[in-house]
DNA sequence: TTGTAGGCGTTATCAT
DNA sequence: ATGATAACGCCTACAA
């Protein structure tokens, strides 16, 4: 009774594979009766078609990998639950594959997938590299890939991302508005796309209103929280801000210790408004500009499924962008 | 050149697929300009073997799930962070599976992986149910399973814990030693494991400072934020405790916005302690009970390779204790 | 409605 | 060191 499989079944029922397996498949070929004897005996010896067995006859996984860059990470954790809540639905497993902001990790978790591991992907990138020859052997695979929030421009996938020009300049504005003079902008990598298009927001935000762009004011800093940390601290020491635009929760945290710190008062000495999917940022009174994690995940997950649906058929490609939230909080308060 | 497999790879290069095989497989049977040749050339087409075919041959999937109740949720997130990181090394996959904290899911996902989908679970439990015969008919399969910090106790496998009634004793210790006279005490469910146990040392610290352990005093929430606020508020209204001892990090939150909404000042009026894994408690000044998720995570997937390490041999099932840590902040300041 | 048989891609065994 | 072959468990033409 260990090995428990369809050609026992059989034998046990007095019946062939073929009936075993379409009693599985939901097949209209089979009649009622039979159907249900077999499922009850399945049932009662724990009995459910090998997953892997019917993968290779298939080619068809039922499977898709999310890669992400971290997983303790509010905005993340919320899009990997919109994710699994659509394949949940459509029977799909999920492999997680988490990136630590690794691009070597990324390149080879991505390789790994191409040989029939997984119907799709579902990934935010790590990377700012140019050589994304890596991606491109799934195309030729068909194995459908859609990014979110964090994405290569150059390469011919749907995305699903926000709005993320318009939110920082209303962020930025909104801090203009409670009179800030000097605002500076926090970013890990002001190069690629994130970092990019926030900091255009932000510029725009400063030009409309007859402030100059600054560069001093554009803090850049780096995956290193404790270097981050003094990072800010010069900054704050060295350039006097009264406003800090964060283009990522973590810096912006790493702001309020370096603050605790200084006995820098927020909001009283100093602004701040950051992008963050903080489940708890109104406890901390924090501003934010908060990404619909969850439904992007969910997004993310449809469009894939989209293409899956379509299987070989061309499907064009869109960037889906949905709209981020300003909610004005205690640390931006005039 | 779309349907590449070892067969074609044998034919293009004049080899059998044995030899193919074994040039993947890391077999010292094969001369090394063999398989130099044939890995060069693989990786030239972008071929890897079939890991669902190779499954299907060995009956071993090289793949684990993670059940838990939540993933948004630094405590669970930081364990599956090290859940990954040690299957990671190990060259293993991970499956991941979400249950809401809705029993059915647990079950119907464990039913799920009782075919050869997975060589191993790690899992927090959602239920309180009796009937774990799901669970039983894994191990009959031979497919271990290790627990962390939600356990079946009845179960036999492997599980890793925290010392949660030391730290709650300690914690609760610490709220008295500030004055603390009359302390509420925030559960979710009092009469399963980790609330039972919390709610234990809580009591005896009560008794040991010669103070009544007094029922209303415990406060039971549900698994709705809202309806938890309408209690927790009404608790503190009713009550007037000048302490709150929470067993599980979302009341805690709950308890921080009813005392803003309220006027209640922290630690002023009322002193607060929880059990949390929020990577930003020090910036709310929250006082916590810690636990070492991520540790957590390393160990229990540890003791579950350990089992497949050995397979087939009985292993000798045993609960691992890691040691949680109070972290004395502002909230219960004297 | 049910049964037969071949093959999905791999690897272990046995032979050479 | 390399090759031929059977088997893993399932599904789907095709046949009956």
């Amino acid at each position: 009774m260990d090995n428990i499989n369809i050609k026992v079944l059989a034998k046990k029922l007095n019946l062939s594979t073929s009936t075993i397996s379409r009693a599985f498949s939901g097949s209209t070929d089979i009649n009622k009766d039979t159907r249900e004897r077999i499922l009850a005996f399945a049932k009662e010896h724990n009995f459910l078609p090998n997953h892997y067995a019917a993968n290779l006859r298939d080619k068809k996984t039922r499977t898709l990998a999310v890669i992400v860059p971290e997983i303790a990470n509010d905005f993340f954790a919320q899009a990997i639950n919109g994710i699994e809540e659509v394949a949940r639905k459509k029977g799909f497993y999920i492999l997680l594959y988490r990136t630590d902001d690794v691009f070597e990790k990324e390149v080879s978790f991505v390789n790994y997938l191409n040989n029939g591991k997984v119907d799709g992907i579902i990934m935010s990138v790590s990377g700012e590299a140019n050589d994304h020859n890596y991606l491109k052997t799934l195309a030729k695979k068909n194995i459908p890939v859609v990014f979110f929030d964090r994405v290569y421009e150059d390469i011919d996938v749907s995305k699903v991302t926000t709005n993320d020009y318009e939110s920082s300049f209303e962020a930025t504005e909104h801090l203009i508005s409670t009179g800030c003079k000097r605002i500076a902008y926090l970013v890990v990598n002001k190069s690629i796309s994130i970092g990019k298009v926030r900091m255009q927001g932000y510029a725009d935000a400063l030009a409309k209103h007859g402030m100059v762009f600054n560069d001093e004011l554009v803090v850049d800093c780096s995956q290193d929280e404790k270097i981050n940390y003094s990072i800010i601290k010069n900054a704050l020491e060295d350039l006097k801000p009264d406003g800090i635009f964060s283009s990522v929760e973590r810096l912006a945290v790493a702001a309020y210790y370096v603050c605790n710190d200084m006995n820098i008062s927020i909001p009283g000495d100093l602004k701040v408004v950051s992008f963050s999917s903080l489940q708890i940022a109104p406890l901390l009174g924090l501003s934010t500009v908060t990404q619909p994690a969850y439904e992007m995940g969910i997004k993310a997950a449809t469009l894939l499924f989209d293409e899956l649906d379509k299987k070989g058929q061309h499907v064009f490609k869109k960037t889906h962008v949905l709209k981020s939230k300003l909610f004005v909080r205690k640390s931006s308060a005039i």
